[in-house]
Parts: C-alpha cells; sequence; structure tokens
RNA sequence: UGGGGAGUCGCCAAGCGGCAAGGCUCCGGACUUUGGAUCCGGCAUUCGUAGGUUCGAAUCCUACCUCCCCAGCCA
C-alpha cells in the first residue's frame, strides 16, 4: 500500500482517481428536469434531418447528441424526416441518411416523418383559423416581404388581415382543394406585424405547392413551412428535449405561441453550436454544388465531409463519434481544426488496422549478392499495437521495389534513409547498402543495384551495428498492382470563399486528389475487400475502394501517418 | 440605430466569488526494426475593454467594443 492510497487527494494528483467525466450545459439542463420532475425523469429526443442531401460531420455531432443523451438517460430517440418541401427532397437522401445513422452505431426509437402528420397539422390549422388566429392572405410574395418591414422598422397588416372565420376557412378549404395557383395566396398565423421579432410577423403556415410528394403523393397541393410542422412534430411525438442549433433561438417564441395557441404538449428547445470543420465546406447549399458541378465525383467521393465519403475514405464511426465528443458541446459559434479530426482517425486506426507494406512510388532495387530465383519468406507483424493481430509471411527476392522517397543521391544532412555508400534495414528483412545508382538517358535514377547482408536477416547485425532508417519494400516477383488514390485538403484556403466576392469553389485544391497507378503492394493484399483499412507502413492508412474489382487493387488514403521528417522539410 | 445569441491560449473547451482543467496544434527531449506508436517536459501572472462591488472577481454590477443569427411562400 501506498501513500496515495491512504490520501485522496495523493491519488488524485497522481491520476488515479478518474475524474467524472465533463458534462456539458445540456446535460446539466436534463439533470435539472430530472430533479424537478419537469418531464417525469422522462429524455425523449429526436435527429430531424430533413431529406434534401447527404448527411455530412456536422450532423454527426447532432446525432451523437441527440441519441447519445437519449443512450446516457435511458430514454429514446426518434429519426424524423422534416420533409415538408416536396421540391427539394427525395427518397435517395432518406434512403443515405438512415444508412448513415445506423453506420454511425445508434439506433432510434422508430422512424417518424413530419409528412405523416399532415393531417394534424391540417387540423390545427382549421382550429387556429377557427380561434381568429390565421387567415388567409392573397398578397404575393414580393407584397408580404414589403409589408413585413425591416430589421429597425416595423411591418404593416396585410389588407386581407381581417377577414372573417368564416371567410378564411373557407379559403383554407379551397386552398387545399386545389383550387388556387402555387402562390396566389397563403394561410399565415395572425400574430403581431410590429414584433420585434420578426418571426412573429405573421409568419406563413402554409403554402400552396402543386408537387408530388416522395411520400404523400398528390394527396396534398399544401405544405405547411417548417415553422409551423417541426414544433408540432414534436409535440405529437412526445419529445422532452427538443435540441436545435443556435439560429432557431428566436423562432421559440414563435414555437410557444403555436404549442400555447393550441393548448397541446410542449417540449422544452435547447441550443447549442453546430459543428464548423475548417478546409472544408459544411452547408447543403455548397455540398450539393460540389457534386452538381461535379467537382467531386458525388455524394460519396472521399474528399467530401459527408459521413458517405468519410466512410469511403476510411474514417470509422469510432473516430468520427470521438472527434464530436472531443470538440464539445457549447453555444459559441466555433470553427474546429480539420487537424483534430485527422487525430482522431489516426488514434482510431492504430488501435485497429493491419499493418501491411505497400510501395506507391517505386524504385527498383536489386540485391547484386542475393540469389538469382531465391525467395525466401519473411515473417511480419500485423499490428504491434495489438498482439491478437498475429503476424504474416511476406515474400523476399533478389529484385524489390522501394519507396523513391528513400532514397536520394546527394542527402541534406537530417536525411538518414539510403543513399550511395549508405546502409538501411529493409523492415523485417536485412541491411541493405546501396553500391550502385542507375539513370536513364535523362538523369533520372530508374534503379539501385545494392548489396545485402546475409546475417542480419531479421533486422539485426550481430556485429551490433546500428542503421538509421527501416524503409519499407515489396518484392518485385510477387507484388500486386495497386491504385493509390492520395487526397489531402478539398481547399487550399482553411475558409473557403472567405475573401469578398470570390465564389468557393474558386478555392478547391488542385491538390486534392492524385491518382496513383502502378504502385506495388505486398501479396497478402490478394483479396482485400472493399471498405477494409490498412496501415501502409510509414506511409499512412488506406482503405479499400470499392472501385477495386478483380485484380485491379483501388486504396483511398484516409489519412498520412504522423510525419516529423515531412515536416521539417516543409518548414524549411 | 430592432430582436436574439456569443466573447477564456493558434483551434476546441472547463470554470458557476477563493486565486486559470483538459484535448488538438506547436516546440523540446527519451525510446524505437514504422522519422509511426508510446513516454516525459514546455506552451494564458491572465480570462473582449474600461470602471465598480468585495479581504478576494474569468466568475457579481455598470458602460462600452467585437463577432454570429433573423427581413424564404427554405429547413
Amino acid at each position: 500500500m501506498t501513500s496515495a492510497d491512504l490520501d485522496p487527494k495523493a491519488a488524485a494528483s497522481e491520476g488515479t482517481v478518474p475524474e467524472a467525466p465533463r458534462r456539458h450545459f445540456i446535460q446539466e439542463i436534463i439533470d435539472e428536469h430530472n430533479r424537478s420532475g419537469r418531464f417525469g425523469g422522462r429524455v425523449h429526443t429526436r435527429f430531424p434531418p430533413e431529406p434534401n442531401g447527404y448527411l455530412h460531420i456536422g450532423h454527426a455531432k447532432s446525432i451523437c447528441l441527440n441519441f447519445g443523451l437519449a443512450e446516457e438517460y435511458g430514454g429514446k430517440c426518434n429519426l424524423r424526416f422534416d420533409d415538408t418541401n416536396p421540391v427539394k427532397e427525395e427518397q435517395e437522401y432518406i434512403d443515405s441518411i438512415i444508412t448513415d445513422v445506423r453506420w454511425m452505431g445508434f439506433q432510434w426509437a422508430g422512424i417518424y416523418y413530419a409528412s405523416d402528420y399532415f393531417e394534424q397539422i391540417y387540423q390545427w390549422s382549421v382550429q387556429l383559423i377557427k380561434a381568429g388566429k390565421a387567415y388567409v392572405d392573397h398578397l404575393t410574395a414580393d407584397e408580404i416581404r414589403e409589408h413585413r418591414g425591416t430589421l429597425t422598422k416595423p411591418g404593416k397588416d396585410s389588407p386581407y388581415r381581417n377577414r372573417t372565420v368564416e371567410e378564411n376557412h373557407d379559403l383554407f378549404e379551397r386552398m387545399k382543394a386545389g383550387e388556387f395557383k402555387e402562390g396566389e395566396c397563403v394561410l399565415r398565423a395572425k400574430i403581431d406585424m410590429a414584433s420585434p421579432n420578426i418571426n412573429l410577423r405573421d409568419p406563413v403556415l402554409y403554402r400552396i405547392l402543386h408537387a408530388t410528394h416522395h411520400r404523400t403523393g398528390d394527396k396534398w397541393c399544401i405544405y405547411p413551412m417548417y415553422d409551423w410542422a417541426h414544433g408540432q412534430s414534436d409535440s405529437i411525438e412526445g419529445i422532452t428535449h427538443s435540441i436545435c442549433t443556435l439560429e432557431f433561438e428566436d423562432h421559440k417564441p414563435l414555437y410557444n405561441w403555436f404549442i400555447e395557441s393550441l393548448g397541446i404538449y410542449q417540449p422544452v428547445q435547447i441550443e447549442f453550436a453546430r459543428l464548423n470543420l475548417n478546409h472544408t465546406v459544411l452547408s447543403k447549399r455548397k455540398l450539393i454544388r460540389l457534386v452538381q458541378e461535379k467537382h467531386v465525383r458525388g455524394w460519396d467521393d472521399p474528399r467530401m465531409p459527408t459521413l458517405s465519403g468519410l466512410r469511403r475514405r476510411g474514417y470509422t464511426a469510432e473516430a468520427i463519434r470521438n472527434f464530436v465528443e472531443m470538440v464539445g458541446i457549447a453555444k459559441s459559434n466555433s470553427i474546429a481544426e480539420m487537424a483534430m479530426l485527422e487525430y482522431c482517425v489516426r488514434q482510431d486506426l492504430n488501435k485497429r488496422a493491419a499493418r501491411v507494406m505497400a510501395v506507391v512510388k517505386p524504385l527498383k532495387v536489386v540485391l547484386t549478392n542475393y540469389p538469382e530465383g531465391q525467395t525466401e519468406m519473411l515473417n511480419a507483424v500485423n499490428n504491434p499495437e495489438d498482439p491478437a493481430a498475429g503476424s504474416r509471411e511476406v515474400p523476399f527476392s533478389k529484385v524489390l521495389y522501394i519507396e523513391q522517397d528513400d532514397f536520394m543521391e546527394n542527402p541534406p544532412s537530417k536525411f538518414y534513409r539510403l543513399s550511395p555508400g549508405r546502409e538501411v534495414r529493409l523492415r523485417y528483412g536485412y541491411f541493405i547498402k546501396c553500391e550502385e545508382v542507375v539513370k536513364d538517358a535523362a538523369g533520372n535514377v530508374v534503379e539501385l543495384r545494392c548489396t545485402y547482408d546475409a546475417s542480419t536477416k531479421g533486422g539485426e547485425a550481430p556485429d551490433g551495428r546500428k542503421v538509421k532508417a527501416t524503409i519499407h519494400w515489396v518484392s518485385a516477383a510477387q507484388a500486386l498492382d495497386a491504385e493509390v488514390r492520395l487526397y489531402n485538403h478539398l481547399f487550399t484556403k482553411p475558409f473557403p470563399g472567405d475573401d469578398e466576392g470570390s465564389d468557393f469553389v474558386n478555392d478547391i485544391s488542385p491538390a486534392s486528389l492524385e491518382v496513383v497507378t502502378g504502385c506495388k503492394v505486398e501479396p497478402s493484399l490478394a483479396n482485400a475487400q472493399a471498405g477494409t483499412g490498412y496501415q501502409f507502413e510509414r506511409l499512412g492508412y488506406f482503405a479499400v475502394d470499392p472501385d477495386t474489382q478483380g485484380s485491379t487493387l483501388v486504396f483511398n488514403r484516409t489519412v498520412t501517418l504522423r510525419d516529423d521528417w515531412a515536416k521539417q522539410q516543409k518548414s524549411k
């Protein structure tokens, strides 16, 4: 027993007493509700995406928050599609969202659709009309805008604002029956055109859209606005904590007005700051442009910050969850650094990815003193971080490939890889020494002629001599060909489009994708399955792309390994 | 110049009147058959600014400054 066992303070200072996990403000609010019995101990959240695009890393924060809170408090979390705008929404998006939420590792209490509540919302509209709290307005969209006033000037009442209940009801029924064209009229709440909160200046409740809805078909030609559907959907589902982003903070008085006017169950709305990430874009409008204008291959292009893109690139759900945890939940607008996300994948993949040797840009090496035609199998560890991963055999022979970057004819002092006359270790193999450099007519190094030291098999020299570097390699005869896609930040600037008047697409990095063919990988990769992530020793983490067919292996670089040497070079 | 939010290290972020957590980045160093991993150490005498209250303030009060959101028949 040590003094730390006796003295709790000493123990704490040695880190032996784990600190309670930091709780964020939303957890504190829920704790308070549980103490006061506000919801009888219930915690029921929901993740409410609009199916008009693919989910991205920003959504992951909301997913982790909502589903995470439900798990933590033994509650429930619904997956609900806010599908109130048929012209922008599609089944493809619904499918992708379901796939992505599941991939993130969460289980919903149920899948719901705002469109399932259209009938109820319609009836509530009638209730509002009958209470004299809603009216049909025949002003045009432009006129409504003009009447709304400005941030500093109050709005003006619409001339249609004082229609009778009967007239409003009749008009609304005719809107529903399809007697009007799109834009001809709308249903508006009758609140206060002079409110300093613009959301309360008689917001539009229903608009006419002669569009086919992906779920309700042609049943409706009037569709509720988000504001008029969202809070009521939460109410219907018995949501306790309606968590949303900051911009909805001043919609809250409106939601409360609806709930109170209707006299229905009221959830509590809590706002938090959405996630922002540098060197990418996270707005749906911009992401959809990248796809439609073909700046990327699609929603799941590995350069995209979408969950499907990150997944294809080789990110794991756990890495993303850790990242979200690391970023935290707060109310101040912030922009996290991509470096933090990259740290999280490396941390996760370091534990789980099998190590393998692959040469992306091959340089031929001939071992002049190695027996012609001989092949031997060398034992290689699959994952030094995980003994259970075991080991494998890799073939070694007279002709090998090493990485072009691992050789320099005239190396600077800090370069300690291969160069003329210098000796390095081939990982799990032998020490080799560069004796001769072969060049083509243009002066490019095309081959190295080296000698190997048979006594150094496995990587240790019996005479105790050391080498400064260990490099990876692949035996030429058994090597598999591969295509490797190297990704870098999609945008050169940390804040794309930040320059005044500059379109963010102008900041797309020409180096965001480099496709390298003719790469050589070790034969153990022969049956690598799409989606599997590997560490290419000394290079980074790579995931097998679904484009892989037959014998053509295609890899996506998820992220490089941390590289002090590269960093040194860069800072020069 | 209305209303609603936010300002703590380069980036996130704790702190809730008792004397600035942690993580990422960065910089040193140890170790190393991945220049990986790991491990040590450094990195805010100061909390947007200025006053005030208090024995004591990032935390309370006052004023000011800066940033973000709102004028869709988008969500």
